[in-house]
RNA sequence: GGGGAUUUAGCUCAGGGGAUAGAGCAACUGCCUUCUAAGCAGUGGGUCGGGGGUUCGAAUCCCUCAAUCCCCGCCA
C-alpha cells in the first residue's frame, strides 16, 4: 500500500536528495491530477531506463481515460526547468516515466555526502525516543550454541539500525539465569558434582551434569517423561520434584543454593564474554531473570488489583485472555507460589517502562515463543500500560540430524563454529596473500570469519527456519560478507594508489554507469529507514549486495585511475570513496567490520 | 483438534498488487602482460505447492486443499 519512499517522506526529519526529488514529483503530479491522489512512486525494473515511475492504471477508472493517455497528459502538462529535479517525462505502457535532471541530482548527492559525512544514511526519526532491545539472552550453565546466534546477531543489528535512525538504544541481555533448570542443576551437583572438574572445564561439565540429570530423570520416571513431551507428566517424576524443591530454596534465598548459583552464573558469563568480544556484541545492560526475582510480588499484586487473574483450586494463578482473542490462558504463578518466566518477563516489562520510558520494547526471541509473547503483551495492556512492545520473532535453527537438544547433549558449540570459520579464512589468506604479515593475516581472518557467520543470518528474512550447515555458514564467495569486504578492500587499495591532483567536479560524471551507481548510493538512507520500520536487517544486507553488483558494473566499464582527465579521475575517485563509505556504514549496521586489504 | 510460520530455478534465498519473476551456489564457456581471480563476462535452468476467486492487472490480496516446522498451564 505504501511504497518506502512514501512512508519515508512522512516520517523523516532529515532529508536527502532523493527525498527532495520524490517530494517534487509528488507535488507536480498532484497538481495535474487534482485532489489528493494516491501516488505510487517507484523505481522501475532495471531494463527500464527511467529513474522513477508512476503507474497510471489506478486513475483510469475515475478519470475515464486510458492509463497511457493519463501518463501522456502528465508528461505534457508538467513543466520543468533547469532547477527542477525532474529532467524529463515520458509516457510508456501506462506508466509515467521520470528521468532525473542529472547535473542537479548528481551535485546534490555529492553535497549530501559532504554534509552528512560519516553519518550518511542516518536520519533523526527517533530523535528523543528510546527503544529497549532484549536480545541474545542465553541460558546460564548451558553452552552458547548455534541456536543462540540468531538472536544475538539479529538483535545487535537492529540495535545498530535503530541507533542510525536516531533512537536512543538500550540493549539488554536478558540472561536465562533463573528457573527450574537451576533446581535441576543444583540437584545434579549435589548428586554428582566435582568442583575440580567444573573449574577445569566449566561449561562442558555443567552441561554434563544437566544432561546426566535428564538421563537419570528419564530412567527413574520410567515412561513418565516421554521423549517428545518431557513436561507432560513431570510432576510424577521424583527427580523433577527434587529439582523443583531446590529452585524453591534458591528463590527463598537459601545461602548454599545462592552461593552455587552465583558461581555457575560467573562461570557462564566469563565464557559468554569471550564470544561476545569476538563477535563485537555490546550490551548496555545485562540483567538476567534473577534481577526480577524480587519484583514479581508486585506483578502478582497488580494482577490481583486489576482483577485480571483467576486463582485456581490448586493455588496457581492464571490469566484468561479469551476476551482479548487469545484462547490459551497464561500461568503466572505456580501452585507452590514460585514465579514463572511469565511473572519475571512481566516484571521486566514494567521495570523497563519505568526506568527508560521507551517508545518500543523489542524482544528478539525465536518464533516458538510467539503465543507466549502475545499473551504477555496482552497482560501488559490489561495491567494498564500502553507502551508498544514487539516480539521480533525468527525461525528455528536445527541440525541435519534433527532438532537441537541441550539436555540430550545434541548441540553445536558456537565456539567451534567461529574457530572453524577462522581457520578456513586463515588458510585462504595464506594461499592468496603471502605478502601480508602473519599478524595482519590473523586479524583479517578474524574479521572475515565473523562477517561470514553474521551475514549468513542477516541476509535472509528472519522468519525462515534454518538447518545448520557448515559449508553454507562458512561460505566466502557469492552473496556473503567476505564478498562485500573484498569489494571494499579492493576499493581501498585503489584509493591508496590515487594521488591528490585534480578537482572534484560532479558535472563531469556523464557515463550512465556513474549515474546508476550514484543513484544507488543515494538510496542507502531509504534502506536504513526501511530496515528499522520492518525490524529487518536483511533489507540492509540485500541493499549492499545489489549495490556491490552495481558498483562492479561501473568498475568494469569505467576507468578510474586511467581516465583521460585528472579532474575526471578526482571526481570518479570521489564516487568510489562514497561507495566505500556506504559499504562500510552498511556493513557496520550489520555488525560487520571491514578491512583495508584482504 | 485449534492457532502461527514457511512453500519461488537442482540447492539456499530475494521480490509481498503493476512493465519480459531476480540473485548466489552447483553445472557449462571464456578471462590473471589491463585499478587485488574471495573476482569478472557469458550460457543453460521456472506451470512462483495444487485448485478456486477478486482485479484492467496476482508470485504478491481472499477462500480452500496439501506438505514441512513451531506453539497450545506449573520448562524458558
Amino acid at each position: 500500500m505504501n511504497s518506502p519512499t512514501e512512508i519515508k517522506s512522512d516520517i523523516l526529519i532529515t532529508d536527502y536528495a532523493m527525498d527532495r526529488a520524490a517530494r517534487e514529483i509528488r507535488e507536480k503530479v498532484s497538481e495535474v491530477l487534482g485532489g489528493n491522489p494516491e501516488i505510487d512512486l517507484r523505481v522501475p525494473p532495471p531494463d527500464i531506463a527511467a529513474h522513477f515511475a508512476i503507474p497510471c492504471f489506478p486513475y483510469a477508472k475515475t478519470m475515464r481515460k486510458a492509463p497511457n493517455a493519463i501518463a501522456q497528459e502528465l508528461a505534457d502538462k508538467i513543466t520543468v526547468g533547469a532547477d527542477n529535479y525532474i529532467g524529463r517525462l515520458e509516457a510508456l505502457n501506462g506508466y509515467l516515466n521520470i528521468y532525473l535532471n542529472i547535473p542537479k541530482t548528481t551535485g546534490e548527492i555529492f553535497s549530501d555526502f559532504e554534509t552528512y559525512g560519516n553519518s550518511y544514511g542516518c536520519n533523526s526519526t527517533g530523535k528523543g525516543k528510546t527503544v529497549v532491545i532484549d536480545f541474545s539472552s542465553p541460558n546460564i550453565a548451558k553452552p552458547f550454541s548455534v541456536g543462540n546466534i540468531r538472536s544475538t546477531v539479529i538483535g545487535q543489528s537492529i540495535y545498530n539500525i535503530y541507533a542510525a535512525n536516531g533512537y536512543k538504544t538500550i540493549g539488554d541481555n536478558h540472561l536465562g539465569d533463573w528457573g527450574t533448570q537451576f533446581g535441576k542443576l543444583l540437584y545434579a551437583y549435589e548428586l554428582w558434582g566435582d568442583d575440580e572438574k567444573i573449574r577445569q572445564n566449566p561449561i562442558k561439565e555443567l552441561l554434563n551434569l544437566y544432561v546426566k540429570f535428564h538421563a537419570e530423570a528419564k530412567q527413574v520416571g520410567g515412561n513418565a517423561a516421554s521423549e517428545e513431551d518431557e513436561n507432560s507428566e513431570t510432576s510424577e517424576n521424583p527427580m523433577e520434584n527434587e529439582a523443583r524443591k531446590r529452585f524453591k530454596m534458591l528463590e527463598e534465598g537459601d545461602a548454599e543454593a545462592t552461593r552455587l548459583w552465583k558461581w555457575f552464573v560467573d562461570l557462564s558469563l566469563t565464557d559468554f564474554d569471550k564470544i561476545y568480544n569476538r563477535l563485537g556484541i555490546h550490551f548496555d545492560l545485562t540483567l538476567g531473570e534473577s534481577f526480577y526475582n524480587d519484583k514479581t510480588d508486585e506483578v502478582i499484586k497488580l494482577i490481583n488489583e486489576k482483577g485480571i487473574g483467576t486463582r485456581e483450586a490448586d493455588g496457581s494463578l492464571l490469566i484468561r485472555l479469551d476476551e482479548q482473542g487469545i484462547t490459551t490462558p497464561i500461568l503466572v504463578q505456580k501452585k507452590d507460589g514460585a514465579s514463572l518466566y511469565a511473572t519475571r518477563d512481566l516484571a521486566g516489562l514494567i521495570y523497563r517502562i519505568r526506568e527508560y520510558n521507551p517508545d518500543i520494547i523489542m524482544y528478539v526471541v525465536g518464533s516458538e515463543q510467539k503465543l507466549y509473547f502475545q499473551q504477555c503483551l496482552k497482560v501488559l495492556d490489561l495491567m494498564g500500560f500502553n507502551t508498544r512492545a514487539v516480539h521480533i520473532d525468527f525461525g528455528m535453527v536445527s541440525l541435519k540430524e534433527g532438532k537441537m537438544s541441550t539436555r540430550e547433549g545434541r548441540v553445536i558449540f558456537f565456539e567451534d563454529v567461529i574457530e572453524e570459520a577462522y581457520q578456513r579464512a586463515l588458510k585462504i589468506l595464506e594461499e592468496k596473500r603471502p605478502d601480508l604479515s602473519p599478524e595482519e593475516r590473523l586479524e583479517i581472518a578474524e574479521v572475515v570469519a565473523v562477517g561470514a557467520i553474521k551475514f549468513n543470518d542477516l541476509s535472509q528474512s528472519r522468519q525462515k527456519n534454518v538447518v545448520f550447515d557448515w559449508d553454507k555458514m562458512l561460505a566466502f564467495d557469492g552473496d556473503t560478507a567476505p564478498y562485500l569486504q573484498y569489494s571494499y578492500a579492493r576499493v581501498m587499495s585503489l584509493l591508496r594508489k590515487a594521488d591528490a591532483a585534480g578537482q572534484v567536479m560532479p558535472e563531469l560524471l556523464t557515463e550512465p554507469e556513474e549515474f546508476s551507481l550514484l543513484r544507488r548510493l543515494a538510496r542507502f538512507p531509504e534502506a536504513v529507514a526501511e530496515a528499522a520500520k520492518e525490524f529487518a536487517p536483511h533489507i540492509i544486507a540485500q541493499y549492499l549486495i545489489e549495490t556491490a553488483r552495481i558498483f562492479t558494473e561501473f568498475y568494469g566499464r569505467v576507468p578510474v585511475l586511467k581516465a583521460a582527465d585528472e579532474n575526471i579521475i578526482a571526481t570518479r575517485l570521489q564516487l568510489v570513496r562514497y561507495y566505500a563509505e556506504v559499504m562500510k556504514s552498511g556493513l557496520a549496521l550489520l555488525g560487520i567490520k571491514t578491512v583495508e586489504r584482504m
